[in-house]
DNA sequence: CGAGGTCAAGGATAGA
DNA sequence: TCTATCCTTGACCTCG
């Protein structure tokens, strides 16, 4: 009788009792009759991140968003995602089929494309600019990345419900003023680097070496690459007709193809008859590809997985126990664990360490960085400029790369290139707490690719080759070298993976953009810790390595 | 033998590790602790069919509504179904009991619980707890906060498909054998404080100097809350009286209630006739809280909000300033500034400079803070080792709540007691990332609540009271000061905001609980920090606050 | 109105 | 087989 609660008359039991079983929630009541959930069908209750879906979808790609480490479908990839299956759905296909329609963080996001279909399109960018690059007289020979202003996307999202505009876009695509630009400017958010002129001393002196024009090698690379020859005004009739066959639609049947002497690539090399010849001199890429991988001789090269794993475990029992020493520090954060290193002055010494470390594994890896690099195709033909400008621009995303074995994403352990084992966190030691999670996430779909070494080192040599990333005298070039490895690496998926060989190439664009991620909040947060004192004066190497100047 | 590991697909490995150890499962930081299973006794995950039960007899009805089979009890159907037996129940009649308890299918309820949901719960926890305190004989004199296994809990959701069962627990809620336990022991997960006999120096000092029962004083107290006497066992019938109203249905209306002099808190102080001079005692209350509460001089006190944000924000653009000299880290965290600041040498003295200013600011905020418990009703009539443990188990909570105008959650930029601006990280240097975040965020939150001073003060006395975050003396009192306390601000909101109040009070109560959880975070890392040599060297004063030995 | 949090239901699975 | 735990799901809620 005297509850003053009752002013608000709802709060008693009746409230309880009405909040039984409800039919479908929607947080409104819908007026229209909205589209049901594009993923499973069922009634949608709201656009969710960028889709149209119910509630359950997108509570599913937020625990996604939480969770990371994709789901993985267990039945071949082709599982039916609808109502029927509700509330055992495969979360592997569950997630591809939220991909694909478009489902991202935020929403934000460039538009709904795929892995998928964002890889199309960077193949098909990069296969009409070869073309525009073979057609076009050589005016506009300024650097790609300084252009990329105004260049229409092609990943604006056509609007459904302006089909028409859709036409236009593709239409004004091919005959675009600007058309010479890159398409990877585009996808990748464009580079902070500096000018290229500063070139570190340790760096620079490896690449003018090795950089005095061999004219045999000359030859040999011309021999090997006449249909991608070095002068870009003459035959370019033949890539013309590859584009011209790829350009109809893509719906004709594989096996149809393979009449015609296939497993080559087709997106990217589509087979006339006069490339019957390719089979072997993409062999012989990659044979000479292989030659420069097998100059990097990071520790963990030739171990196997489990040794490799043996290694990172028994490093990370050692170093719990070392660190249970400082006060039982072991579930504490890097941040903290940091602080009390330094604080206990104990610190100092074993960043001192780190840091010999670091210096004397430098030396090694960057002799083995250029000489990787004679491997590539054509790569010694560029202006020794360029040369230098790619190893530069491309070093973190190259060593992430390189040492995805040795990095256990799990612990956070490594495996040093001369084979130390660390937590990673020393590494990291002056990166905002999450930059090492991004490293460890990247890792973690690094391996998830299960890559051969083919493959891997396929994808060393596309990252060197990315013309967005710093300024280049010759960025038609490096843009026909990172041709002919995408569509080295291409055909090697797709003798490996057949069909799925089209997701797989889209998982490793991901990579490339994730990897490019890193290398954005790596030289944001870098260039500032640069001027240190402490590491000016002890550290030299380092940042000859992370900097310009 | 091996290949048994092996069957289990592929990259699985890193995960099937941790199944040794398995604790309690709780579904991730539950924020409304319930009470243990009704059913076995264990601790309970939830709500499961209507009742608050674990996860096994969860499972168990499950398991039973999809066999249909009712078990049958083989031994006269009487088996004691508690903890004991877990793994060996019988499952006929765990399943009776299951059904004596109400759980059905229909006594499901999905969602999560509202906010004002949740504050009912726990006031109603409360009224109840005080009726237990007052009606019971002091036979069980044990300390609340150890006791709160077994307890029947208010929580429990009446089912509709028993509303008689809902008598029957009601009924047998009252003569609960165990019923002297506290609510806020199943609302807030237990703390993790240390025993009461290790006092530190500084505290344990004034609380003793100001704990000497000062006669005149005393009688004060004596007259001013006779109604709440200092000796338990004498004029309970009181608020006997209170309780034995406030159990029956609470349908009468508000104007009737007008007619006897409202506005007085009716769910935590029904009206009486005898209750009509409650008005004036409440206003004394709340006037001797102010005199307390005017002890506190925190250097913002007395500025407006307008001013304070001044100082905020000029404090941090110099920090932002300062920071740009040591290589621009203005955006950088926390943990990065922290080691640059280490690693130049530079973090030593800034370190110790805040030492000290920590050192000089606690000896002045402690005497304080004791000063402040003087203006709480009843307070000094606590066992003075009650008194000291509650001062102790209560400063952070207390320091935070009471320091929220002097810190902008945005920059998190904070004035100190003694006026120095700073950023909250060098207060937290040595928590994990997050503990700043959620300082910042509490803070947001209390913010958001546009406290008079009056509420401030009564929320502080509140926060003191807990009884479930020590053991206790003489728990009952604690109770009975912070019942007190509640009832006047709950009434201090109905008179500000009518209507919404009880939205208020909810707020407020979240406000608590987040304050908790902080708390617990704190207690559980900074346990570790305080054998740091560092520390132990250069502040024993702070360990000397932070912990109890 | 959507992102994100909450939390009970139910499935999966190791253990008894 | 039954039990108890772990984990994913999806309806509902809050907040900005
Ligand atoms: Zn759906
Ligand atoms: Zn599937
Ligand atoms: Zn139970
Ligand atoms: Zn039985």
């Amino acid at each position: 009788m005297e509850l003053k609660l009752e002013l608000e008359p709802t709060n008693q039991k009746p409230k309880k009792q009405q909040r039984r079983k409800r039919e479908k929630y929607m947080p409104h009541a819908v007026p229209l009759v909205l589209p049901p959930c594009r993923i499973c069908g069922k009634l949608a209750s709201g656009i969710h991140y960028g889709v149209n879906s119910c509630e359950a979808c997108k509570g599913f790609f937020r625990r996604y968003l939480k969770r990371k480490e994709p789901f993985q479908c267990t039945k071949g990839g082709n599982c039916v995602i609808d109502q029927s299956s509700a509330g055992s759905m495969c979360s592997g296909c569950r997630l591809q089929k939220c991909f694909s329609l478009g489902m991202s963080k935020e929403g934000i996001r460039q538009g709904r494309y795929t892995l998928q279909e964002r890889t199309n399109a960077i193949i098909e960018m990069k296969k009409r600019q070869t073309e525009r690059c073979s057609t076009e007289s050589r005016e506009d020979n300024c650097n790609h990345y300084l252009e990329n202003e105004m260049q229409s996307s092609p990943f604006d999202y056509p609007s459904l419900s302006s089909s028409d505009m859709q036409s236009d876009s593709a239409s004004s695509f091919s005959c675009s003023q600007n058309s010479s630009l890159t398409s990877t400017s585009s996808i990748f958010p464009p580079s902070s680097t500096s000018s290229p002129s500063s070139i570190s001393s340790s760096l620079g002196s490896s690449v003018i070496k090795s950089n005095k024009p061999d004219p045999q090698i000359l030859k040999n690379m011309k021999t090997e690459y006449s249909k991608i020859p070095s002068e870009l005004d003459s035959s370019t009739n033949e890539i013309q007709q590859h584009i011209s066959c790829n350009d109809s639609s893509s719906s004709t049947s594989t096996s149809e193809k393979h009449s015609q002497n296939s497993t080559v690539s087709q997106l990217l090399f589509p087979l006339t008859t006069e490339n019957i010849a390719q089979d072997s001199e993409e062999h012989s890429t990659i044979e000479k590809l292989m030659e420069g991988y097998k100059e990097l001789k990071p520790f963990t090269k030739n171990l196997s997985d489990e040794e490799i794993q043996a290694l990172l475990s028994d490093g990370f029992q050692k170093y719990s126990q070392k660190v249970n020493l400082f006060g039982s520090m072991d579930p504490l954060p890097a941040n903290v664990y940091n602080e009390i290193f330094n604080i206990t002055n104990m610190d100092i010494d074993g960043r001192m360490k780190i840091f010999d470390l670091i210096r004397q594994e430098l030396v090694t890896v960057i002799h083995e960085y250029v000489r990787f690099t004679h491997g590539i195709p054509a790569f010694q033909n560029l202006p020794s400029k360029d040369q230098a400008s790619l190893l530069k621009a491309a070093r973190l995303e190259f060593f992430l790369l390189l040492g995805y074995r040795s990095l256990d994403p799990e612990t956070g352990m490594m495996v040093s290139y001369t084979g130390h084992v660390l937590p990673i966190r020393q590494f990291c030691a002056y990166a905002p707490g999450d930059m090492s999670t991004s490293w460890l996430e990247v890792t973690r779909h690094i391996r998830h690719l299960q890559l051969h070494p083919k493959e891997h080192a396929a994808m060393l040599g596309i990252c060197l080759t990315f013309t967005d990333r710093c300024p280049l005298e010759d960025p038609k070039s490096v843009e026909k070298i990172q041709t002919c490895l995408l569509g080295v690496l291409q055909n090697m998926l797709r003798v490996r993976y057949q069909g799925a060989s089209g997701r797989h190439l889209a998982r490793i664009m991901d990579v490339f953009i994730k990897l490019r991620g890193l290398n954005e909040e790596f030289l944001m947060v870098y260039k500032k810790i640069c001027q240190d004192r402490f590491i000016i004066q002890h550290l030299p190497e380092l940042l000859q390595f992370l900097f310009d100047e």
